[in-house]
DNA sequence: GTGAAAGCGCTAACAA
DNA sequence: TTGTTAGCGCTTTCAC
């Protein structure tokens, strides 16, 4: 009975709101062809003679039939949908990895929902379920902390496939069948680091967001002990402010005003070092000469300010576009059970903010 | 049939894979219910009484159901899922209404589905179209054109219901049956260049994204010309820049080269000033004391900067607040057919990139 | 190469 | 208050 009573309204329907209503059945019927027929034009065209293929095009095209996708998606109990999470779109980085998640979905055929968790574990929780009723097939995330996370455990035990981006997995510890793609947040900040302290820096200071709400962060700050360390020079205590885009002039101040002031700044992102050069400049410091600042992420915005602020550079959009891809690979065939960290490089911009101290 | 497959499986599924498979069926049989009363435990409560509703939600709980929105999909004929089409997330503008629409939407129970046009109208419509096969109850889009916009007649075709965000539309000329959210560009455009000859500017520049790509740079060219005019002032051709982003190094020189240099440049957004003031500087210009720069859109970075970015601001995650708010109203109720063009405030920033000419 | 029919998971008449 | 039943639009066996 299906197809006569919606081939009655389509007249209606044909002028006033083409498209809407109109179902394969509709089609089927104009084009004298089954259901099942008009069906296998659109899914598997070679199964169909050419004739008749095009006898359902037509008809599809005069009643402006628009498939929908709910319908194949319930029964194929696969949505093409991939959930992606990530802390924020206000920093630039992932906004400028969106660029690459959204570029290599589509192109494979997938669709995207985007959430944000605002570096809020309780809220990452929320937003998966919520992605999760969904049926996305798979996950694309960023989380606060990979190493500890509810969130993560929970898609473990319902072995829903995901892949995190900028988190790294790290060898040890619990997680390491997880999938990453990053940089190497140690090894790279380490590097940025040691920059500073070839461009004569010993004493040098770090600026970070929340530890606790941000694991790249605490890497960062460990390739930062590793590159002092490793000259024999002081690990100073990290400047932990709230918000990645307060300005906290405040406690700039505080360091700036010591005896043994720190003549760089090693900011673990571009946005706090972008806060940071403000701060110093308020304070009536000059950048780079009376004080170097390096960055951490290489959004497209450091190379706009002038001077273009020194950073260690992550490739945004690859990393978006390399998670997708291995996700993609995830979805369709072999899961390699055992995980893999996958690490792009990074390049050093020791570009305008950072020079030799005074 | 159906109920007695599954509920084999469940035992297998609620070790391995918890919530994944369990269907409302399950749910149903392990409550010893109808798959009715499950169902309406879920979506109409006070049709169930207290002990059954209980009863329900323990077996849920004991086998992780997962509602599947797909079935409700389908058959509600609705998914609350509104589509999101903005240029892109490059700019912040876009990325903080991203807040306010994601905040809205899912406060209202509504998901998200997010593509980028990147300014593009034959993308705009790919987009379009891929959205609405996924079915979305409405959409939330920044076109580049509203006044002559293909994706936007398809849709008007379609009456499908959608709410424009920062395109504004204006009462002239087609398109006027349409919704739109956004600040008025011109007025708030010709204010700002006003504060500018208030503060003593005689010859101010211009700096747009190319014309063709967005009304609202367009617009906002329309307020320069208005307050310039005002004054009797000459109205200068505008330096049109390919990218938003791009440092032009090459056009601004020329123009601080003439005789007859400007003193103050109006540039249609924020990031371009930016883009700008970096450019003046590489010139050996100092901002403000040698020429002062005026931005639009109001984003956070402008206040990070030093000096403060002196800017037209658009409350932007209000826009998206608002926008949504529109399209729910209409998605829920009365479509009033008359179109409605929503102006939020603007604000002036006149801050440390604006001075006095020298 | 094509058609008939079952059913994906869910909701909403309609009955009881 | 609860159960029975008929689909939502599509894909896909299984026949022919």
């Amino acid at each position: 009975m299906p197809p006569h009573r919606r081939a009655a309204l389509s007249p209606r329907l044909a002028s006033a709101d083409p498209g809407h209503g109109v179902t394969l059945a509709d089609v089927a019927l104009a084009a004298k062809v089954s259901l099942a027929t008009a069906s296998r034009v659109f899914s598997h065209p070679q199964l169909v003679r050419e004739a008749t293929a095009q006898r359902v095009h037509d008809a599809a095209r005069r009643l402006s039939f628009r498939p929908n996708l709910l319908g194949a998606k319930l029964r194929a109990q696969q949505t093409r949908i991939i959930g992606v999470m990530l802390p924020t779109l206000d920093n630039a980085v992932f906004a400028e990895c969106w660029r690459g998640i959204e570029e290599a979905s589509l192109a494979a055929g997938y669709s995207l929902m985007l959430v944000t968790s605002n570096y809020d574990p309780a809220r990452e929780r929320e937003r998966v379920e919520y992605l999760l009723r969904h049926r996305v097939d798979g996950l694309l995330l960023t989380v606060a902390n990979a190493a500890d996370s509810i969130v993560l455990d929970q898609l473990d035990r319902e072995s829903v496939p995901y892949v995190l981006a900028y988190n790294q997995i790290t060898a040890e510890g619990a997680g390491n069948h997880r999938y990453s793609v990053s940089v190497d947040n140690r090894v790279s900040a380490c590097e940025g680091v040691n920059a500073l302290i070839a461009a004569g820096h010993r004493r040098i200071a770090v600026v970070s967001g929340a530890f606790m709400a941000s694991d790249r962060a605490r890497q960062r700050f460990a390739g930062y002990e590793d590159a002092m360390r490793a000259h024999g020079l002081p690990v100073l205590d990290a400047v932990n402010l709230p918000s990645h885009t307060a300005s906290n002039t405040a406690q700039i101040r505080a360091l700036v005003a010591q005896d043994d002031a720190p003549t760089a700044f090693f900011c673990t992102n571009d946005l706090l070092a972008i806060g940071v050069i403000s701060d110093l400049k308020r304070l009536g410091l000059r950048v780079p000469q009376d004080v170097s600042v390096l960055g951490y992420d290489g959004i497209a915005l450091g190379a706009l300010v002038e001077p273009p602020l020194a950073t260690v550079a992550q490739p945004n959009a690859d990393i978006g576009t390399q998670a997708i891809a291995q996700l993609l690979a995830r979805l369709a065939g072999a899961p390699s059970p055992q995980g893999h960290a996958t690490l792009l490089p990074h390049a050093l911009r020791i570009d305008g903010t950072v020079r030799p101290p005074p």
